[in-house]
DNA sequence: GCAATGATTTACT
DNA sequence: GTAAATCATTGCC
Protein backbone atom coordinates (compact mmCIF):
# COMPACT_ATOMS: atom_id res chain seq x y z
CA UNK A 1 0.00 0.00 0.00
CA UNK A 2 1.26 3.58 -0.90
CA UNK A 3 1.54 6.57 1.87
CA UNK A 4 -1.62 8.32 0.69
CA UNK A 5 -0.24 11.30 3.05
CA UNK A 6 2.34 12.60 0.75
CA UNK A 7 -0.05 12.42 -2.19
CA UNK A 8 -1.67 16.03 -3.14
CA UNK A 9 -4.61 16.27 -5.15
CA UNK A 10 -4.60 18.11 -7.81
CA UNK A 11 -7.10 21.11 -7.74
CA UNK A 12 -9.24 22.77 -10.32
CA UNK A 13 -7.56 25.04 -11.88
CA UNK A 14 -5.01 21.99 -13.01
CA UNK A 15 -7.73 21.16 -15.38
CA UNK A 16 -8.93 24.75 -16.60
CA UNK A 17 -5.84 25.17 -19.03
CA UNK A 18 -6.92 25.78 -22.32
CA UNK A 19 -4.17 24.08 -23.98
CA UNK A 20 -5.51 19.93 -23.79
CA UNK A 21 -2.29 18.95 -25.11
CA UNK A 22 -0.06 20.17 -22.43
CA UNK A 23 -2.65 18.93 -20.13
CA UNK A 24 -2.24 15.43 -22.01
CA UNK A 25 1.39 16.13 -21.30
CA UNK A 26 1.35 16.51 -17.43
CA UNK A 27 -0.64 13.75 -16.17
CA UNK A 28 1.96 11.74 -17.26
CA UNK A 29 3.18 10.77 -13.69
CA UNK A 30 0.34 11.73 -11.73
CA UNK A 31 -2.24 9.27 -9.41
CA UNK A 32 -4.99 8.20 -10.83
CA UNK A 33 -7.23 7.29 -7.30
CA UNK A 34 -10.98 5.66 -7.33
CA UNK A 35 -12.22 4.96 -3.56
CA UNK A 36 -15.43 2.77 -5.34
CA UNK A 37 -17.19 0.79 -2.85
CA UNK A 38 -14.56 1.70 -0.39
CA UNK A 39 -12.24 0.15 -1.56
CA UNK A 40 -9.26 2.67 -2.45
CA UNK A 41 -7.48 1.60 -5.84
CA UNK A 42 -4.72 3.87 -7.60
CA UNK A 43 -2.17 3.60 -10.40
CA UNK A 44 0.13 5.73 -11.82
CA UNK A 45 -0.50 7.76 -15.32
CA UNK A 46 2.06 6.24 -17.98
CA UNK A 47 -0.25 6.58 -21.05
CA UNK A 48 -2.18 9.50 -22.40
CA UNK A 49 -4.02 11.12 -25.53
CA UNK A 50 -5.02 14.23 -25.85
CA UNK A 51 -8.98 15.30 -27.81
CA UNK A 52 -9.58 18.57 -29.03
CA UNK A 53 -13.53 19.54 -29.68
CA UNK A 54 -13.01 22.42 -31.82
CA UNK A 55 -10.20 21.00 -34.45
CA UNK A 56 -9.93 17.09 -34.20
CA UNK A 57 -12.29 14.84 -35.94
CA UNK A 58 -11.22 11.91 -33.45
CA UNK A 59 -13.12 13.99 -30.60
CA UNK A 60 -16.83 12.78 -30.12
CA UNK A 61 -17.66 16.33 -29.23
CA UNK A 62 -16.66 17.71 -32.76
CA UNK A 63 -18.95 19.58 -33.94
CA UNK A 64 -21.20 17.29 -32.28
CA UNK A 65 -23.37 18.56 -28.55
CA UNK A 66 -24.76 15.58 -27.79
CA UNK A 67 -26.26 13.63 -24.46
CA UNK A 68 -22.93 11.80 -24.73
CA UNK A 69 -20.82 14.56 -25.11
CA UNK A 70 -22.69 17.29 -23.15
CA UNK A 71 -19.97 16.99 -20.25
CA UNK A 72 -17.02 17.84 -22.35
CA UNK A 73 -18.16 21.09 -23.18
CA UNK A 74 -18.96 21.50 -19.52
CA UNK A 75 -15.90 22.94 -17.22
CA UNK A 76 -13.05 21.01 -17.14
CA UNK A 77 -11.94 18.82 -14.31
CA UNK A 78 -14.66 16.29 -14.70
CA UNK A 79 -15.04 12.77 -15.89
CA UNK A 80 -16.04 11.12 -19.20
CA UNK A 81 -16.46 7.77 -19.37
CA UNK A 82 -18.21 6.05 -22.49
CA UNK A 83 -18.29 2.86 -23.48
CA UNK A 84 -16.53 1.41 -26.35
CA UNK A 85 -17.24 -1.39 -28.71
CA UNK A 86 -20.14 -2.64 -26.13
CA UNK A 87 -18.07 -3.80 -23.62
CA UNK A 88 -15.33 -1.32 -22.53
CA UNK A 89 -15.06 1.46 -20.76
CA UNK A 90 -13.61 4.32 -21.40
CA UNK A 91 -11.93 7.02 -18.49
CA UNK A 92 -11.50 10.21 -20.00
CA UNK A 93 -10.30 13.99 -17.75
CA UNK A 94 -12.35 16.68 -19.29
CA UNK A 95 -10.35 19.80 -19.85
CA UNK A 96 -10.50 23.55 -20.61
CA UNK A 97 -13.26 26.21 -20.06
CA UNK A 98 -17.02 25.86 -20.02
CA UNK A 99 -18.01 25.24 -23.65
CA UNK A 100 -14.74 24.26 -24.66
CA UNK A 101 -15.23 20.02 -25.21
CA UNK A 102 -11.74 19.29 -24.42
CA UNK A 103 -10.49 16.02 -22.94
CA UNK A 104 -7.90 13.51 -22.23
CA UNK A 105 -7.75 10.09 -22.67
CA UNK A 106 -5.94 7.72 -20.07
CA UNK A 107 -4.88 5.19 -22.14
CA UNK A 108 -2.44 3.13 -19.40
CA UNK A 109 -1.71 3.41 -15.64
CA UNK A 110 1.00 1.20 -13.45
CA UNK A 111 -1.28 -0.34 -10.50
CA UNK A 112 0.49 1.03 -7.24
CA UNK A 113 -2.79 0.53 -5.03
CA UNK A 114 -5.80 -2.06 -4.25
CA UNK A 115 -3.49 -4.56 -6.56
CA UNK A 116 -5.83 -7.38 -5.14
CA UNK A 117 -9.04 -5.94 -6.01
CA UNK A 118 -8.02 -4.90 -8.99
CA UNK A 119 -7.19 -8.86 -9.57
CA UNK A 120 -10.74 -9.62 -8.31
CA UNK A 121 -12.20 -6.87 -10.69
CA UNK A 122 -10.33 -8.12 -13.79
CA UNK A 123 -10.35 -11.97 -13.13
CA UNK A 124 -8.58 -14.72 -12.16
CA UNK A 125 -6.93 -15.61 -15.39
CA UNK A 126 -5.35 -12.35 -16.40
CA UNK A 127 -1.26 -11.99 -15.64
CA UNK A 128 -0.59 -8.87 -13.10
CA UNK A 129 1.72 -7.36 -16.07
CA UNK A 130 -1.83 -6.75 -18.09
CA UNK A 131 -4.02 -5.36 -14.88
CA UNK A 132 -3.97 -2.03 -16.23
CA UNK A 133 -2.73 -1.69 -19.61
CA UNK A 134 -4.99 -0.15 -21.68
CA UNK A 135 -7.90 1.92 -21.74
CA UNK A 136 -10.87 -0.72 -21.30
CA UNK A 137 -8.68 -2.43 -18.93
CA UNK A 138 -7.47 0.20 -16.63
CA UNK A 139 -11.07 0.77 -15.99
CA UNK A 140 -12.39 -2.42 -14.74
CA UNK A 141 -9.23 -2.72 -12.80
CA UNK A 142 -10.08 0.35 -11.03
CA UNK A 143 -14.05 -0.05 -10.74
CA UNK A 144 -14.51 3.16 -13.24
CA UNK A 145 -18.28 2.48 -15.04
CA UNK A 146 -19.97 4.44 -17.36
CA UNK A 147 -22.57 6.30 -14.91
CA UNK A 148 -19.24 7.53 -13.48
CA UNK A 149 -19.15 10.05 -16.41
CA UNK A 150 -19.82 13.48 -14.92
CA UNK A 151 -18.00 13.12 -11.26
CA UNK A 152 -16.12 15.87 -10.10
CA UNK A 153 -12.38 15.12 -9.73
CA UNK A 154 -11.89 17.42 -6.98
CA UNK A 155 -14.19 14.95 -5.17
CA UNK A 156 -13.78 11.42 -2.82
CA UNK A 157 -14.64 9.39 -5.54
CA UNK A 158 -12.61 9.82 -8.25
CA UNK A 159 -9.19 12.15 -8.15
CA UNK A 160 -6.39 12.76 -9.48
CA UNK A 161 -2.91 13.11 -7.18
CA UNK A 162 1.13 14.09 -7.52
CA UNK A 163 3.65 12.37 -5.14
CA UNK A 164 5.67 15.00 -3.69
CA UNK A 165 8.66 13.11 -2.88
CA UNK A 166 8.75 12.89 -6.47
CA UNK A 167 8.41 15.43 -9.36
CA UNK A 168 11.76 14.51 -11.24
CA UNK A 169 11.96 14.51 -14.91
CA UNK A 170 9.62 11.96 -17.19
CA UNK A 171 11.45 10.26 -19.92
CA UNK A 172 8.31 11.03 -22.30
CA UNK A 173 7.64 10.01 -25.47
CA UNK A 174 5.25 11.34 -28.34
CA UNK A 175 3.31 9.18 -31.21
CA UNK A 176 0.05 8.97 -33.05
CA UNK A 177 -3.44 8.34 -31.25
CA UNK A 178 -4.81 4.25 -31.59
CA UNK A 179 -7.51 3.62 -33.00
CA UNK A 180 -8.54 6.49 -34.83
CA UNK A 181 -7.66 5.79 -38.29
CA UNK A 182 -11.28 6.95 -39.21
CA UNK A 183 -10.49 10.44 -38.20
CA UNK A 184 -8.57 11.08 -41.61
CA UNK A 185 -5.42 13.45 -41.30
CA UNK A 186 -6.86 14.27 -38.30
CA UNK A 187 -5.53 10.60 -36.91
CA UNK A 188 -1.51 11.64 -37.90
CA UNK A 189 -1.71 14.21 -35.09
CA UNK A 190 0.89 13.61 -32.52
CA UNK A 191 -0.63 14.02 -29.49
CA UNK A 192 -0.22 10.47 -27.56
CA UNK A 193 2.08 11.04 -24.86
CA UNK A 194 3.81 7.74 -22.89
CA UNK A 195 6.68 7.17 -20.43
CA UNK A 196 9.29 5.26 -22.35
CA UNK A 197 10.30 1.90 -21.28
CA UNK A 198 7.15 1.42 -19.03
CA UNK A 199 6.11 -1.92 -19.05
CA UNK A 200 2.37 -0.95 -18.63
CA UNK A 201 2.25 1.52 -21.69
CA UNK A 202 -0.51 -0.35 -23.49
CA UNK A 203 0.95 -0.13 -27.46
CA UNK A 204 5.19 -0.12 -28.47
CA UNK A 205 6.82 2.39 -29.60
CA UNK A 206 6.68 1.50 -33.25
CA UNK A 207 9.79 3.72 -34.38
CA UNK A 208 12.96 4.87 -32.73
CA UNK A 209 14.00 8.34 -32.34
C1' DG B 1 -38.86 3.10 -33.80
C1' DC B 2 -34.73 0.76 -36.14
C1' DA B 3 -30.13 -0.27 -38.05
C1' DA B 4 -25.17 0.94 -38.03
C1' DT B 5 -20.98 1.46 -35.57
C1' DG B 6 -16.98 2.20 -32.45
C1' DA B 7 -10.90 6.34 -28.57
C1' DT B 8 -10.95 -2.37 -27.51
C1' DT B 9 -9.83 -6.85 -25.69
C1' DT B 10 -9.51 -11.60 -25.92
C1' DA B 11 -9.36 -16.10 -27.81
C1' DC B 12 -8.38 -18.99 -31.42
C1' DT B 13 -5.87 -20.61 -35.91
C1' DG C 1 -2.41 -12.67 -37.54
C1' DT C 2 -7.51 -12.67 -37.72
C1' DA C 3 -12.12 -12.54 -35.89
C1' DA C 4 -15.75 -12.41 -32.57
C1' DA C 5 -17.92 -10.32 -28.59
C1' DT C 6 -21.64 -6.84 -27.39
C1' DC C 7 -24.56 -2.44 -26.40
C1' DA C 8 -25.16 2.63 -25.74
C1' DT C 9 -25.23 6.28 -28.71
C1' DT C 10 -26.26 8.14 -32.98
C1' DG C 11 -28.54 9.32 -37.23
C1' DC C 12 -32.12 8.51 -40.24
C1' DC C 13 -37.06 6.88 -41.25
Amino acid sequence: MIDLSTYEKLPGSFYISPDVVEIARALLGKYLVTNIDGIITAGKIVETEAYNGRCDRACHAFQRKTGRTRVMYGVGGRAYVYLCYGIHHLFNVVTNQEGMADAVLVRAVEPVAGLEEMQVRRGATIRHAKLTAGPGTLSQALGIHRHHTGTDLTGDLIWIARNTNEGGELNIETDTRIGVAYAGEDALLPWRFFIRGNPFVSVKKKSLT
